[in-house]
DNA sequence: AGTTGTTGTGCAAACGTATTCAAAATCTGT
DNA sequence: ACAGATTTTGAATACGTTTGCACAACAACT
């Protein structure tokens, strides 16, 4: 071998490069009667060279790769033992494109940082690989990239679409949105329900922590995430209707990003007012985190004695020691896998109809609440 | 709108189904000429279709659609205009068929749950689409379902594959990696260098971790990961090889599972032996949090006044402020970049050169160590 | 006007598979 | 052994593109 270093790469410690000869032995090796064709044939093998192996029918190889296939016992195995010997997998792109169907789903994500998303995407893949379907993810930072993503996912003619982001305030993307390939809104929904969509209620979540925290409690916040966010928007608005149930009118409110360091400093702010709140209800954990760090480091706070903290999501890092938070819990996994149950049914069917299943969540009571 | 119960449905509180008659018109309204071709046919709209619109030939409207094609302006604003109008979108899944080439990226990825390789993946989809390509996302719970989805990976015609997984231990897994598509490794390597990675020197590290707490620590204790894992094995290998060079040939060590609550459970036992350690190197961030909380809730000591930590990857969580983690910081984002562009490299310059990239990773000192 | 060069155009052949159809082979029961 | 029922088989076609090739159109020079 032939060791040699070649090109500088930023930030690289080493670099090494060996020539491998090997690729130029197998190619040089290859089909002597085509002399000529290796130009630009990347020596991939076809069913047609498995069936002149093994001396069949290029369709009696594609049956023998097809379990229902109406075909001996005997040619079959002779079948796979060539393709065996070749290496032969069948092409599923050639496969897609007379079958007009990929047994691609495309996922659409947003927030990767977000440690729901994150279980929440390795459930999806894992549903959608264990049903036989593969995964084209599509990552996008925000929503004006929706349609050039739709559009690429379209082009690679995906069976179905899972959409996790897309605030669909803009009509432009909800227009986007309609096509004739299946599409699941996942922890979203359209406003008049012309969408399939699988969600949680977070309005009806929101009365439930109030309802936690009301009798205890003296002075309500609540910190929410972006304006058009609508999961936001039906979390916080459920909680302050509660609250005006029981006669409760005033609630701070603060806006934030989803992310800790927000809800850190959204807290903080909240926390610097002059009639100090007893209660905090944060829209999602990792903000809920932020608070509570907040209230210890800035201002010396005792959780639950002095302030009382709730989180949505359920998070990993919501159950660890050191927080132990009390947090209104998605069902994640199942609302993940209710997703792909209903785009592949919507597939396989072909049915155009709408289904919407909006789920519950339940309290998860933890140690940031006093009771 | 006919409104309808339909299906119950694990765990939903509502289900909705509307009948959108808009389907059924559009099906009957289209095509008057081709009466009875709707049978399988899902109304797809070819480049034909297109081009019979435009009264021009396939060939015209599959250049009007390549970007440097020979193709007059006139007649390019045409077809592009009858697409338009007929909601055209060129065939990925044909044109991959004869170009031989998918535009698509396998990743494989293992350890969702990782906050480390939750950051990594959205790199990855972020510059494998900024540069035009697609990526089909595979989850492995372990290494033994390598070869399924590398197969499936191939079926699928992708024109290069990032592994982020496979413990290249058994040579079954190594081998199955030996394909003429190109791959590239990310965090691992090969052990005799024939396949292309990208990986952090784990060894070095582990002795710059080493050369931090000797001077002030007099017992040393290692949290290490799974047996098998060589990125386990190198950083901790460093950090005992640089503690035998000083003289210090004792160093406690526990296998944990990258996890908070393994980190914890280690930690809980290291720290309850009778000589307790003042330093403990765990191989991963978050088996260090775990630590950290183990040492305060369990033990109720100090940090770093009684025991200082360091941590390794840097994720967002150990920064925060109750926290506050000391730990090796992986250029993470670089490495993810320099991993699709060194893929795609191999994939343009059809060259099956092995390319090694060795990072260096960078010490970020915060408040768990004493100084 | 005739030659050359440039550009734009359509025909037809791939790409690798699934699948229909009719023919061939095999199996059944008498 | 034979007719009929059943299963296997291969030839041919289709899927929706790209692209080599030949030719047409048209401009620019002698």
């Amino acid at each position: 071998m032939v060791l040699k270093l070649v090109r500088e790469f930023k930030d690289a410690f080493f670099i090494l490069t060996f020539y491998t000869l090997e690729y130029v032995f197998k190619k040089s090796r290859k089909e002597n009667n085509s002399a000529m064709t290796s130009k630009k044939k990347l020596q991939r093998v076809s069913s047609i060279d498995v069936a002149h192996l093994a001396g069949v029918s290029q369709s009696a190889v594609s049956r023998a790769f097809t379990p229902g296939a109406s075909i001996s016992e005997k040619k079959k195995k002779v079948i796979l033992e060539a393709a065996y010997s070749l290496n032969y997998r069948p092409n599923v792109i050639a496969r897609s494109l007379v079958q007009n169907s990929t047994k691609i789903i495309g996922l659409v994500m947003t927030r990767f940082q977000s440690p729901f998303y994150t279980t929440v995407l390795a459930d999806f893949t894992r549903h959608i690989q264990d049903r036989g379907y593969s995964t084209l993810l599509l990552n996008i930072d925000n929503d004006r990239e929706v349609q050039d993503v739709m559009s690429t996912a379209l082009q690679y003619q995906v069976d179905g679409l899972i959409i996790t982001s897309a605030n669909l305030s803009s009509p432009m993307v909800e227009s986007s949105l309609h096509t004739k390939t299946p599409i699941v809104l996942f922890n979203r929904y359209s406003e008049n329900n012309d969408l399939s969509a699988v969600y949680c209620d977070g309005y009806h979540a929101g009365r439930m922590v109030a309802d936690l925290l009301i009798p205890h409690h003296r002075r309500f916040a609540c910190i929410k995430g972006e304006v058009k966010s609508s999961t936001s928007r039906d979390r916080s608005e459920g909680f302050i209707s509660r609250l005006r149930d029981h006669g409760i009118t005033e609630c701070i409110a603060e806006h934030a990003y989803f992310s800790y360091d927000s809800g850190f400093a959204a807290a903080k702010k909240i926390l610097g007012t002059e009639d100090r709140p007893d209660a905090i209800f944060c829209i999602s954990d990792l903000m809920a985190l932020g608070a509570i760090d907040a209230a210890r480091t800035v201002y010396g706070l005792q959780i639950p004695k002095d302030l009382s903290i709730v989180g949505f999501d359920n998070i990993p890092m919501a159950s660890w020691h050191d927080y132990n938070l009390t947090t209104a819990a998605q069902p994640a996994p199942k609302m993940a896998e209710a997703t792909v149950d209903l785009l592949l049914e919507a597939i396989n069917s072909r049915s155009q109809d709408t289904v919407v299943l909006k789920m519950k969540t339940e309290l998860i009571i933890r140690g940031t609440t006093r009771s």
